[in-house]
DNA sequence: TTGTATGCGTTATCAA
DNA sequence: TTGATAACGCATACAA
């Protein structure tokens, strides 16, 4: 590979007058700027990002840790994320964990190396204490997930408010017996969401009971298998609530498969508003976080820390909405 | 930031011997180490991974171009490269070109820039010089992407049998006018789809009629669309092979809302296995693609190149599978 | 407007 | 087993 040196050689200037007009500074005549561009173009030369890094001591590149690839919930948080950097003159590059808090930890680990001037994580399952002290040296973002007195920026919705939201609405409906599907109760994510449901069945006096609630993986697969429990039960109920529209699926799914009418014998409802969720029939109301404007914030947010400003506030709550779609209604007296 | 410098002054040390500490080598006698090691953890000192990548002049990253990293297509061929790479210790960095040709030139240059040891490049939109120029002098492959009579390694599967045996499929269950959906023309592969579905006809001795021929976005949407103008034919068809999975669906959702029942009136089959495709209700019959399989042979090849290893082949044909659905079956006598 | 010389942080070669 | 020092390729302060 040619350096700027042999570039240096062929044009007949010094490497100081290539490095000027590879990065086109104004101070250099354009008779030389041509004989060097020629030069270029001869021996095909391609700058070292490595050594302009070593140099510069950044990379315009800023890396997202995506938890999993395959959720399609981040993709548009990614689209967010990638116009505003792109607009701003950064290269996105995403590393999927794969789930595996460890890989986390290792990407977090390309930031303290300097490979990339800022990280925006859309997960937060490495060990607290590390994700804050590393945010306390470099640009960390977190977004998504809502961190409790945390020092690190970070951008979400309230899962809490969002959650007693879609339940009230299916109390409102005249639901009174609502069981909620749920997830890995370590993440505070899932314990949020299980507070709104909480919160709005007390706020209408309804009782609360714990056979209710049904802890499985947050997929299709964990959905399917406890709308089959919740299906058995002796005391029958109305709706579902599911932390997550993949296990709001599965239930549909049982519901169908069992010959329950939705969403005249039986609501579901969801949380997060991802793709299949306005494809898949029934339909799934649900409550859409404005992921696009997420990831939006969350790389403006970053910018900002890479430029030294001063941040206006460490955590932004963003609007949800309460999505209704087919798959819920008001309770069918006859159909129970 | 402390350097290897600042490390060695505090260990009373060579900055050689720190650099062997961090990269453990042998010929460093235990108490020196840990008078090193120490000073790293007092200093809070991490290698400048520039700085390393310049002398090494390698990062041990690839970059993985995805056309759309919206597209479920991708994600398991994603999971198959991220396998293969980190068992042999590479981190893979994925780049999203919002099906937009031009930043994939920009990240091919990334290549050139030795930022990134090597690339899989699941889309091949760039100009076909440019690529193949790329390939001549970086590792390189192209995978999902047939290249015709090109010498950049990829790994694909053959497109034109698989569309034929989904084609004979339904030819076989008594399907005689038989649509078909697709998409860009210019994309080879939609090419290969549509010559295996005119094969499959012509060896059955069944008239190729190119009013049976849509056009749309590979999306939802543009199969609904073209499956409502397929509805208005008067000659009615009873089976539509789409080119790809999202359209298929669009189909059958058109087909749904018209009260069309699937598969007694209609067949509909599709092209990849996506995701969505098991989920959806009917679920779909289509070809499914090695997808992770496809990941893995893509890296291995890359790491063949990246260590000057010869190739056996350029190029791998992976072998396909018909997945049968509920969305086809034997042709209705009595419903048409 | 152009050139010289130094440093960015690390690794590798050679000598001690 | 350890240390001194020369690269790696580029950008920039300073001089011309």
């Amino acid at each position: 590979m040619p350096n700027i040196k042999d570039v240096a050689r062929e044009a007949g200037v010094s490497v100081a007058t290539v490095s000027r007009v590879i990065r086109n500074q104004s101070s250099v005549i354009e008779q030389t700027r041509n004989k060097v561009l020629q030069a270029i173009d001869i021996l095909d030369y391609h700058p070292n990002a490595f050594a302009r890094n070593l140099r510069n001591q950044k990379s315009k590149i800023i890396l997202v840790i995506v938890p999993d690839i395959g959720n399609t919930f981040f993709h548009e948080i990614l689209k967010g994320i990638e116009s505003v950097a792109h607009t701003n003159g950064y290269q996105v590059l995403i590393s999927d964990m794969g789930n595996n808090a460890k890989s986390e930890v290792q990407y977090l680990h390309a930031l303290s190396q300097k490979l990339v001037d800022g990280v925006i994580s859309l997960s937060a399952t490495a060990a607290r204490s590390m994700i804050e002290r590393i945010s306390e040296k470099f640009p960390l973002v977190v977004a998504c997930q809502y961190l409790e007195d945390s020092p690190v920026p970070n951008v979400t919705i309230d899962n809490i408010a969002a959650a007693k939201t879609i339940v009230q609405y299916l109390i409102d409906k005249g639901h009174r017996r609502i069981a909620h599907l749920t997830s890995f109760p370590d993440m505070l994510l899932y314990r949020d969401r299980m507070n709104g449901y909480f919160k709005a069945l007390a706020e209408n006096n309804l009782p609360i009971d714990l056979e209710l609630v049904k802890y499985d993986a947050p997929s299709i697969e964990g959905g399917k298998r406890q709308m089959e429990l919740l299906l058995e039960l002796k005391k029958p109920i109305t709706a579902v609530f599911a932390a997550g529209d993949t296990m709001a699926i599965g239930a549909l799914k049982t519901l169908k498969a069992a010959g329950k009418r939705v969403p005249e014998d039986f609501s579901v409802v969801g949380f997060d508003d991802i793709e299949i969720s306005s494809i898949f029939e029934p339909s799934l109301s649900t409550i859409n976080q404005p992921k696009r404007l997420m990831g939006e914030m969350a790389m403006k947010k970053l910018l900002k820390i890479i430029r030294g400003e001063k941040l206006k506030s460490l955590q932004d709550i963003l609007n949800f909405e309460l999505v209704v779609r087919e798959s819920s209604g008001t309770i069918n007296e006859v159909g129970n």
